[in-house]
DNA sequence: CTTAGGG
DNA sequence: CCCTAAG
C-alpha cells in the first residue's frame, strides 16, 4: 500500500523507497497472503501448450520458484523497461537498477550459457509462466496496486505487495536449488553477462523485452527497436527468427523448434496476456494487433508503464482479452477478479477462466465441528419435526455427533442402544461416549475368560457388602433399561459390569471398614436411581440415558477422595476411590465435584431449612456430605472465603458425616 | 493423557 | 454429561 500511493505520486523517488520496502518488509505484507492462490503453475507442454501443474511439478516449481522470482523480474523489468524506454525512461531515470542489474545478469547470463540446456529450457518456461502471472498479477491487482505495480516490478519491490517473501525468497534461496540451478546461476555469474547488462544498466530490462527481431541484438541481448518498427507478424518468421525473437523477449535462447510454441511464447511474452492465440495477432510497432482486425492492442506493459493512472486492472486484463472482446470480462476483473486469472486464463477462454478461477479459489475445508453442526442443523429440519422439542434436541444432536464420527463408537461405547426420545416415540440410534475409560478389549478378554464372571463377583459383592441381591451400582439396572430398548449389544454392557463388580467387591472388601454400611445404603438407592434415571417420561422427554447417575456411595468416595488427595487430582482418585467405577472418568469427578460444590454452596444456607434432601426426586445428597463437600472445598479454598467461615462453623456441628470420613482421612 | 472450564 | 482447550 504504502508503496502504490508514493509510486503514483512519484515514479522515480517511489521506486527507490519501494525497493527498500520490499526488502525490509516483503515478508510482512498481508497481500501475499492472501492472493497466493493466483499464482497457478503451470507447465508448457512440448507443443507449448500450457499444461496445468501437477502436484509433483508444482512441488518442483516451488523449488524453482527462487529462480521463477528472478526471472520474473526480469520479465517485468523488461516489460517496463520498454515502457520506460518509449516513454518515461527520461523521467523516471535509472530506477530500476538494482533489480533489473541482478536480473540482467542472470539474464544475460542465461543466454550466454543457454546453450540450450533442455532441462534449464523447461525450468525457464516454468519461471516464465510464474513470471506472467506474476505479471498478470500484478496488473490485475486492485487499482491502488496495480499502478505500484508497474513500476514496482520494475523494481521488484512491487512484488512484494502481491507477493511478499517471493523476492526474497528467491535471492535467499537461489543457492540452495539444485542442481540445475546452481548451474544457472553459474551461468548467470559469467563474466560475459555481466559485462553486457550491467554495463547497461537501465537498458538491459528494455533489450530483453523488447528486443525483438534484430539477429545482432540477440548476439549481445541488446533490444533493438529498429525491429520493432513496422510491423511484425510472426507467422512470416522463420523458425531462427523466433527464435531471435524469443531470446529478446525473454533474454534467453530457446532450443523450442515450435514454431507455433514460439510464436505464443513470444505474442505472451509481450503482452504478457495469458490467452493470446499464436495465429490471431501480429505485432506492429509497440503494438499487438489482431489479425485482420485494427484492435490497439499496447503492450500491457507499455500500457501500465505508460499510464498507471489508467485502470491498472484493466489494463492487465486487457490482454487477456485480447481475442475475446470482453469487456465484461475487463469489468469482471476490476470487480475483483484475482489477478491471477489473467495469468490462468492463457488456453481458456476468459470468461470461463474466470469462473474458473474462481471455483478455484480456495475454500477452507470446513471443520469437522462445522460439519457436525451443519449436519445437525440439517438432520434436524429434515427429521425434526417437532418431534425434537428443545428438551429432546440435546439428545438428538448427541446421537448426530455419534453417527458423524464413527471413530468413537467402537472404542468408547460398549453398546449402540436405541433410545426413544420422550414421547416420540422414534428412536435414535445412538452411541453412548460414555466409557472413556475402560477399551471393549479389556471387556473382551474379561468375557472369554471369565465368562461367568458376572455371577461371581456379583456374589463377591454381595458377601463383602453383607448385601443380598442389591445392585452393586445402577449400571446393572441402567443396563436392563437399555436392553429393553436395544437388543443390540447387551452382552457387553453386562460383561462390563461384571468386571466392575468384581472390582467394586474387591474394592469394598478393603475398603470394608466402616463405609461398608453406607455403600451398601448407597447401592440400594443407587439401583433405584438409576431406574429412574433411564426411564424415559413421556411427558417430556427423557432422561439421558447413558448418563449414570451419582450414587451416595460414589458421592462419597468422591468426597472422601478429594478431602485425601485434594481436589484437582481427579485421576488420582478415580484410579485409588473409583477403581471399581469403570464409567466415571477422572472429567465425571471433577464434574461432580463442581456440583456438589455448587450444591453445597446454595445448599448451605438453607441447609437447615431444607434439611439434608432437598427434593427427595432430584438428588439424594445428605446434607452431612454436602457439608463436608462444603468444608473441603473450604479448605481448599475453592469456596469464597465470606460463605464459607460462616457455614463451616454450622458444619462443624454435624460429626456423622465427618466422622465417617474422619476415619479415612 | 490429564486438568480445567464452558456449554 | 460432553467438548475442548491447555499444560
Amino acid at each position: 500500500m504504502e508503496t502504490l500511493v508514493g509510486v503514483e505520486g512519484n515514479e522515480e523517488g517511489k521506486y527507490k523507497e519501494c525497493g527498500v520496502e520490499k526488502s525490509s518488509s516483503s515478508f510482512s505484507s498481508p497481500k501475499l497472503g492472501a492472493d497466493p492462490v493466483v499464482y497457478k503453475l503451470v507447465r508448457v507442454d512440448g507443443d507449448g501448450r500450457l499444461v496445468p501443474a501437477t502436484d509433483d511439478e508444482l512441488m518442483e516449481v516451488g523449488n524453482l520458484l527462487a529462480d521463477d522470482k528472478i526471472e520474473m523480474h526480469l520479465v517485468a523489468d523488461t516489460g517496463q523497461a520498454e515502457g520506460f524506454n518509449c516513454n518515461e525512461r527520461s523521467s523516471s531515470g535509472m530506477p530500476q537498477l538494482e533489480s533489473s542489474e541482478g536480473l540482467s545478469q542472470s539474464e544475460n547470463a542465461e543466454v550466454d550459457a543457454g546453450k540450450s540446456n533442455t532441462h534449464r529450457e523447461y525450468i525457464e518456461e516454468i519461471l516464465q509462466k510464474a513470471k506472467q502471472e506474476e505479471s498478470h498479477l500484478l496488473a490485475c491487482r486492485s487499482p491502488d496496486h496495480s499502478s505500484a505495480y508497474v513500476l514496482v516490478d520494475g523494481q521488484c519491490s512491487d512484488q512484494h505487495d502481491t507477493l511478499p517473501g517471493i523476492d526474497e525468497k528467491l535471492h535467499s534461496e537461489i543457492p540452495l536449488q539444485g542442481n540445475d540451478l546452481s548451474s544457472a546461476l553459474s551461468l548467470n555469474k559469467s563474466p560475459i553477462s555481466q559485462s553486457v547488462d550491467v554495463g547497461e544498466c537501465s537498458h538491459p530490462s528494455s533489450e530483453l523485452i523488447e528486443g525483438q527481431p534484430s539477429t545482432s541484438a540477440a548476439s549481445s541481448s541488446k533490444p533493438d527497436f529498429s525491429r520493432l518498427h513496422g510491423e511484425i507478424c510472426l507467422d512470416n518468421l522463420s523458425i531462427k527468427e523466433l527464435h531471435e525473437t524469443f531470446k529478446a523477449t525473454f533474454g534467453r535462447e530457446t532450443t523450442v523448434k515450435d514454431k507455433q510454441w514460439l510464436k505464443r511464447r513470444i505474442a505472451m511474452g509481450l503482452t504478457n496476456s495469458c490467452d493470446v492465440s499464436t495465429s490471431s495477432f501480429i505485432i506492429k510497432d509497440n503494438k499487438l494487433v489482431i489479425r485482420g482486425k485494427e484492435g490497439s492492442y499496447n503492450n500491457e506493459t507499455t500500457t501500465f508503464i505508460k499510464d498507471p493512472t489508467v485502470g491498472p486492472v484493466n489494463g492487465g486484463c486487457k490482454d487477456l482479452s485480447i481475442n475475446h472482446s470482453s469487456q465484461m470480462e475487463n469489468q469482471q476483473f476490476v470487480s475483483g477478479q484475482k489477478p491471477g486469472h489473467c495469468s490462468i486464463a492463457y488456453d481458456c477462454g476468459s470468461e470461463d477462466l474466470h469462473k474458473e478461477q474462481r471455483s478455484a479459489k480456495r475454500i477452507r475445508k470446513p471443520t469437522r465441528r462445522y460439519i457436525e453442526e451443519l449436519s445437525e442443523v440439517e438432520s434436524k429440519e429434515h427429521s425434526g419435526k417437532p418431534l425434537i422439542s428443545a428438551k429432546t434436541s440435546g439428545l438428538r444432536q448427541i446421537s448426530l455427533k455419534s453417527n458423524a464420527r464413527p471413530v468413537r463408537i467402537d472404542s468408547s461405547n460398549r453398546t449402540v442402544r436405541l433410545d426413544s426420545l420422550g414421547g416420540s416415540g422414534v428412536e435414535v440410534p445412538y452411541v453412548s461416549r460414555v466409557r472413556r475409560s475402560r477399551p471393549r478389549k479389556n471387556v473382551m478378554a474379561l468375557m472369554e475368560f471369565h465368562p461367568h464372571s458376572i455371577d461371581m463377583t456379583t456374589t463377591v459383592a454381595k458377601q463383602a457388602l453383607g448385601v443380598h441381591s442389591s445392585q452393586p451400582n445402577s449400571e446393572i439396572a441402567d443396563i436392563v433399561l437399555k436392553a429393553r430398548s436395544a437388543t443390540e449389544q447387551i452382552q457387553q454392557p453386562l460383561i462390563v459390569e461384571p468386571q466392575k463388580d468384581k472390582q467394586f467387591s474387591a474394592m469394598v472388601s478393603i475398603e470394608q471398614g466402616q463405609n461398608m454400611e453406607l455403600e451398601h445404603i448407597d447401592q440400594s438407592m443407587d439401583t433405584s436411581d438409576d431406574n429412574v434415571a433411564t426411564v424415559p417420561t413421556v411427558k417430556g422427554g427423557m432422561r439421558r440415558k447413558h448418563h449414570r447417575a451419582w450414587t451416595l456411595s460414589e458421592v462419597m468416595k468422591l468426597v472422601e477422595g478429594v478431602s485425601r488427595y485434594g481436589a484437582g487430582r481427579w485421576s488420582e482418585i478415580k484410579r485409588l476411590a473409583f477403581a471399581s467405577y469403570s464409567y466415571r472418568t477422572s472429567v465425571d469427578l471433577k464434574d461432580k465435584w463442581r456440583n456438589l460444590l455448587k450444591a453445597s454452596l446454595a445448599q448451605a444456607p438453607a441447609d437447615k431449612r431444607m434439611g439434608s434432601r432437598k427434593h427427595a426426586s432430584s438428588v439424594p445428597i445428605p446434607a452431612p456430605i454436602l457439608l463436608r463437600v462444603r468444608e473441603l472445598a473450604e479448605m481448599q479454598s475453592q469456596v469464597p472465603p465470606n460463605l464459607s467461615s460462616s457455614k463451616l462453623a454450622g458444619s462443624a456441628g454435624r460429626n456423622n458425616v465427618n466422622e465417617t470420613r474422619s476415619g479415612y482421612l
